[in-house]
DNA sequence: GGCAAGGGCTTTGTATACAGAAACCTCCAC
DNA sequence: GTGGAGGTTTCTGTATACAAAGCCCTTGCC
């Protein structure tokens, strides 16, 4: 593996897990030496990091981490209803049936896993990211998924805000079941109804733990 | 201005105008030496042409300028669907109505510009770029525009693919005009609706026009 | 005491030299 | 004649040295 290749896997898991939080300013030669590779690629990684926006080149004083508050959050939402949407919409029209309806089994058998401790809820995680791979197959377009993939850095990071609690992580389970349900049923509008009404319900719970959180 | 900025605004440039038409390969050295910069800064435009899908990075062989067929096109709409309404839903939701009414007079008289020759297609395309801009503006979504920044690039590409006749422009302004009138009416629905059709009607006429250029 | 200008210092931006890897061509064997 | 292996060549990947630009601190003047 190359070494700004490293660098830039890196620096993202620990802007996303929150090691570098944002504003912290990231100079070249201090990094670099951190990291045990040369200024060449890390300038590379930096630039990569750049276009994803995880982080700001404030000139003179060196990259910063972006920041990312309550107001880019309904930002990132709107955003992310936009092309999700889209996406569950195109994969209702071209999806494999079979797929999508298996899918939605698994959801809804999800209570089961979430009745456990971690493993159980790493099975969930994995079992959510299955099902956006599925729709990023049958959505078939390029452009799209490259689009929710940009996305989704941001998403993972605002997700480690605030840890899941288990009634809402069974709430979304029922929500992911009935997405699915409407792409196996090859119903676009109602997928994207689905979609909306998700996004819209994870969107309130991590406004609401965040104001608990402020409020702490 | 930094090298490497010259160095990815040239080759973008080039890129976009099919001066570098997709297949060729651009290799460090020689790219280098042609814009007269050295290889640092030139890995790094190249490393950001890369980020906006414009070359891939073909391992060994250097980077290529990326294909842009028929079948592209009709992703890159479908991209454009998503992205364009809900920045024209925002924008219904948030703007100014008095900016979108006066843009949607300048746009019922563009029959006016229209039937002048050239300089007056160039007042055309800056109105349309008013207009998108204004719907950036008013759709306040930092990552909403950040992504749509990035699909226009390579919808200016495309549009290079053909000329546009004088009859299509004619038609595009009405439908431009309409999206600006539900902007400026404040109705989201709508603003979605006129948007989806100026994009399906000016999908069909570039697919149209493709097929006729094939077949010379 | 406050403001501005200048110098030092830290920072990024660029160039070049070197190392490693991959592809292609050639030559040999079958 | 064809296939494979080895060598050569050219490419990318990395490191380091140098240059330039911006910021901060200090100092002098008002």
């Amino acid at each position: 593996m190359r070494a700004s290749d490293r660098a830039y896997a890196a620096l993202r898991d620990e802007i996303i897990e929150w090691k570098l939080p944002p504003g912290t300013v990231l100079a070249e030669v201090e990094q670099s030496e951190r990291l045990g590779v040369s200024r060449t690629p890390l300038r590379e990684a930096l630039a990569r990091l750049g276009a994803d926006g995880l982080t700001a080149a404030h000139a003179g004083r060196g990259v910063v981490v972006t920041d990312i508050s309550l107001d880019h959050l309904a930002e990132l939402f709107e955003l992310r209803e936009a092309l999700e949407g889209k996406a569950a919409a195109l994969a209702a029209e071209r999806g494999e049936s079979a797929v999508f309806a298996a899918l939605r089994a698994e959801f809804e058998d999800a209570s089961r896993l979430l009745t456990d401790t971690d493993p159980g809820r790493h099975a969930y995680y994995d079992l959510v990211s299955r099902l956006d791979a599925a729709v990023d197959d049958a959505a078939a377009n390029a452009y799209l998924v490259q689009a929710l993939k940009n996305l989704r850095v941001h998403l993972v990071r605002v997700r480690r805000l605030s840890l899941d609690d288990p009634a809402r992580l069974l709430a979304a389970a029922t929500e992911h079941a009935t997405i699915a349900a409407a792409i196996a049923e090859r119903n676009p509008a109602l997928a994207v109804a689905a979609t909306t009404v998700h996004l819209h319900q994870s969107l309130r719970h991590l406004q609401a733990t965040q104001r608990e959180e402020k409020a702490l």
